[in-house]
DNA sequence: GATATAGTCGATCAAAACGGTCGGGTATTT
DNA sequence: AAATACCCGACCGTTTTGATCGACTATATC
């Protein structure tokens, strides 16, 4: 479990999503915008969060993303093990015995801490934080997820991964 | 609040310290052989464990670290903390007024989140974690903190792994 | 079908952080 | 005086961060 800027953009990034999914598809380019975060960088973290199926894509116009499940079912944990990948392993972990076996007790340890720490950013959902963002305006089924496309005809709705 | 290996380090070093320092001050050099952290890294730890009042040292041969206060009270959130530093803060943090205020309520969002962890971090202490690293030989008064200096002269008691 | 939109992918890059080395200090003990 | 061990600053290679660019693909609309 790692924290860095990283991992908060990507929380940045999908807070403002999941507030304006329910409009349709969101782009890249608006969240770009609205969040001060490179359009570029975002393609790349989205990228990792398509991958993850934390979020589904629609392409062409009128296109974006949107979340691939409500958004009580995606913590903060889930988003930052997204976008920050394979991630440290104590640096012997379970691989190699370290020395004696007491440097191990303490790997062991702190894995432990780690865990418990995940475990805490588990249990924050986006629904939680977007609920925290937005007090006022939170219609009350809003947080369930859309087809991807609101237009006529079509919902092609790709979704692939 | 970072969550890197830079923290992990400190903290398994001071973990070494914690178990080690009632036989006196303990050397880095000792700490680096059994961690498996370079020497020098280490100084660099200690330094900014130091100027935070975690630890003090003792000079001149026989000399060697000795951790600051009782175990007890020095928290993992205070190693990481005296350590990774200056850290983050929310990129525009309490400085800019970003662009609308939306975009503030989201990094306001972010630093609760922070807060929560740091929190949590903050109420685990190092005696937990000796504790729980060496349920077996932990006599009973050991984690009062001791004068940094052992007496005049006498007790050379090199300790060395 | 042409065109515009918007995601997808890969290469590349500068700056920072990470982890470590080196070489010189200074304080203290023996 | 010599040995120990903290102290400190400069430097260095690698990885990560955050960003840019260029090319491509899918789709909606006209």
């Amino acid at each position: 479990m790692r924290l860095t800027t990283k991992g908060r953009f990507a929380v940045t990034a999908m807070i403002d999503l999941a507030l304006r999914q329910h409009e349709g598809p969101v782009t890249l380019a608006g969240i770009a915008e609205r969040e001060s975060i490179s359009l570029s960088y975002l393609e790349q973290l989205f990228g990792k969060l398509r991958r993850q199926q934390l979020v589904a894509s629609v392409r062409g116009p009128g296109g974006g993303y949107c979340l691939a499940k409500p958004m009580n079912a995606i913590s903060v944990a889930d988003i930052i093990r997204a976008v920050d990948e394979p991630l440290d392993a104590t640096n012997c972990g379970g691989k190699r015995n370290c020395h004696e076996d007491h440097l191990c007790m303490t790997h062991q340890l702190w894995t432990n801490l780690n865990a418990r720490m995940f475990e805490y950013l588990s249990s924050v959902t986006l629904a939680e934080l977007v609920k925290q963002q937005r007090p006022e305006d939170l219609p009350e089924g809003t947080d369930e997820q859309r087809p991807a496309r609101r237009s006529r005809r079509s919902i092609s709705l790709a979704v692939a991964a």
